[in-house]
DNA sequence: ATGTACTTTGACACCGGTGTCATAATGTCG
DNA sequence: CGACATTATGACACCGGTGTCAAAGTACAT
């Protein structure tokens, strides 16, 4: 019993001795096909280690059982490391894709490339994941591109006002009061932010404004002398902590948008002498791995990737069923450890 | 100009005014299409905003242009972590395909699962990447297996003596000499190595056995009691270095098998009261990012992510393209940090 | 024996491209 | 002007499945 090449249902049709319809309903177990016939057909699809040819049945059913996601670059991002932080939301997406049967096709793409999701186009996905921070000024007109063609997609991301597409997102105000209001339960008073907190950057801005307008409730202020611009890197964030430092101002209390830049703003702390948390109290956000391995160890706001992960793929297969579904918003939580801890 | 559903190549065909075959052969700007005809089907296409139907077109011609990449897990694993040296082997190898021009398939597998390969199978994937630790001798069949079946494949992980794959790997010999050959330099003269050095873990064996070997030539021996197992995660490594100071082992340096490890084992040895390196000299192997941040940063066995990635692909392209290739062996470099700098 | 319902099967069109072959149109040369 | 090469195009089979429809076979009631 052999084949050439790789076994098909006539093979299998052939050697079992019954139709290659058959064998089809057979194989996908139909209730229309005798139980012994069934059993006769397996048997000989086994001993042929057959497999369903995917690009026919995909072809036909004009469905793929898989998922897209396009990872989007932080432009400046160094060209070999990827964001943790996006690193950890795709393993658990993989995860969560694993677990409702649909395979995951991986992309990354430079934001500032044509980013046409060809996948779902070209029906080697039933829908797609948009993952990345970036200029979401950039890319809007492009989501919206997207929508008029009735791709199924759901994107990680703030969920502005008006925006057109369906968002999972960490509730990223509700972190920023969070670190706020445990700035306040320190006695801290001068607190700066570092990130960008322009409508560039709407994660990083509605952060900025859950801090803000928490602090200013309790007489607070951070105003503009008290933010300073910054990506989410390493790099970033030190320079934008250091140019603060020689301007001279002075702070007690620092959150920064990133994991990635709070770390930066450590070593940035630490040249200029200072002590944290004695002198100056940091909250990073995220928490990705390394913000409990610094010294010291980074208070920070979780995003619980794995949840996020989970949520993407379940509202993406509920868009793609028809459901109506709506923007998911995500609880964030404070982990604390040593940079506020005095 | 309107469609139903999806345009096809028929759709462009009518509008253009051409028969279906010469849109398919202008499309993919075959010699054969006349320069004017196939400008026309061009911009008809763009309007239409037409995308090939990679299914159909993959069926017909038997490749997909796609590849695919199995992880696995490390058993014991915790279900929501993955290990951050496959993540970034992950981030890289995602890159090389994007720049080969080739998607790709991503899959977490549990080792103790049956893992055909059905990607390949499936006409899923030209090819399939496998990553993973694990128990080599749980597998090794199931690669014979694979082989028998002409899939094309490359694995990551030891190049064992006899061993029927292909593979990429890093020098894991070279960086136990690197390691060994630095702890004789600082004048060390008991060492203890953390990691399964079994053959159930070829790559830990292999960096053990370099790093043995190496010490040995200098009349430094590592014997049975200087090994404590562990698998790669830093709960182990914790309770290995733990149980060799609960058991009286003297050792003024230590190398671990992996990063996770070295963590782990540092944290034993912090709470332990012992100095890092006055007391105790310790190198880990990966250079993962928190490597770096930990205090004191760690002196690690690097691992180049980008090229392994890069190699993984190229050479899986190769062989798909029916070229002789051979295993590959990646120069590892020892990179120095605090935790062997007194 | 005849009619009806149900079970099981095979024939066949179809999904949307790609590759081969035949043919029409044009150009070139003796 | 006829023979022949060259260029451009269309018709059609094909990839390997899935879904529809008709029909054969069996069971049961009338």
């Amino acid at each position: 019993m052999k084949t050439k090449g790789k076994a098909t249902s006539f093979d299998i049709a052939h050697f079992a001795g019954v139709s290659q319809s058959t064998v089809s309903r057979a194989l996908r177990n139909s209730p229309l096909v005798n139980e012994e016939t069934r059993r006769k057909v397996w048997e000989v699809a086994k001993k042929l280690n057959y497999k369903v040819d995917k690009n026919a049945s995909n072809l036909r059913t004009q469905q793929s059982a898989t998922l897209a996601i396009l990872l989007f670059e932080d432009p400046t991002g160094d060209e070999s490391q990827i964001n943790p932080f996006f690193l950890n939301m795709l393993g658990s997406i993989t995860r969560a894709c694993a677990k409702e049967g649909y395979d995951l096709l991986v992309s990354f793409q430079s934001i500032s490339q044509d980013w046409r999701a060809e996948y779902e186009d070209s029906h080697r996905a039933d829908g797609i994941i948009l993952l990345g921070y970036g200029d979401y000024m950039d890319y809007q007109s492009r989501l919206q591109n997207l929508l008029s063609q009735n791709t199924k997609f759901v994107c990680w991301g703030a969920n502005v006002e008006g925006r057109p597409d369906l968002t999972v997102s960490c509730d990223n105000y509700g972190g920023g009061q969070l670190a706020a209001q445990h700035f306040i339960e320190k006695g801290r008073k001068n607190c700066v932010f570092i990130g960008d907190a322009s409508e560039h950057s709407p994660e990083f801005l509605t952060r900025f404004k859950g801090f803000q307008e928490t602090l200013e409730r309790h007489g607070i202020s951070c105003g503009e002398r008290h933010i300073a611009n910054a990506i989410s890197t390493e790099d970033s964030g030190y320079h934008a902590t250091h140019s603060l430092l020689a301007n001279n101002i002075k702070f007690d209390s620092l959150f920064a948008a990133s994991d990635l830049i709070a770390i930066g703003a450590i070593k940035a702390l630490k040249e200029a002498g200072l002590r944290i948390p004695e002198d100056v109290n940091v909250i990073g956000f995220d928490n990705i791995a390394a913000s409990n391995y610094i010294t010291p160890s980074l208070t920070t706001v979780q995003q619980n990737t794995t949840l996020a992960g989970q949520m993407l793929v379940t509202n993406l297969l509920s868009l793609i069923r028809g459901e109506d579904i709506t923007d998911t918003l995500l609880p964030p939580k404070l982990i604390l450890r040593q940079s506020t801890s005095q």
